[in-house]
DNA sequence: CTGCTGACCCAAG
DNA sequence: CCTTGGGCCAGCA
């Protein structure tokens, strides 16, 4: 029940809202989910212009190589949050999609 | 409407 | 393995 008339960034906020707890999946995924498989770009936009508080786990977010394309305070925050939800860094901070990817 | 920016991705050297 | 270049698409001034 996918409104095709909702915007593109209502539809990553939808997409995103579904990524489950302990899991993280990349902006290309979310990007083909939503609709646009090569707006990945876009998808950080969209979450960079996001409003506080909208309960929206965009931290379970990344980029292909399994890590946070953020940087300085934001890089921490996000790897706060997913180590809070059981999600194990390697070494150089590369996160395994292979074990925490959603939908993998 | 035009132009620039960017939390990306892929291919090639 | 790392670096460079090009493309793609939506948001915003």
């Amino acid at each position: 029940m996918e409104s095709t008339d909702a915007t593109f960034r209502q539809r990553v906020f939808h997409v995103v809202a579904a990524i489950p707890a302990g899991k993280v999946t990349t902006y290309g995924e979310v990007a083909q989910l939503a609709g646009s498989p090569r707006a990945a770009r876009q998808v950080g936009g969209v979450l960079k212009k996001l409003p506080p508080g909208s309960s929206l786990p965009w931290h379970r977010v990344i980029n292909r190589h399994g890590k946070i394309s953020l940087r300085g305070e934001d890089f921490q925050r996000q790897r706060q949050a997913l180590l809070a939800e059981g999600i194990q860094f390697g070494v150089g901070g590369v996160i395994d999609l292979r074990r925490f990817g959603w939908r993998l």
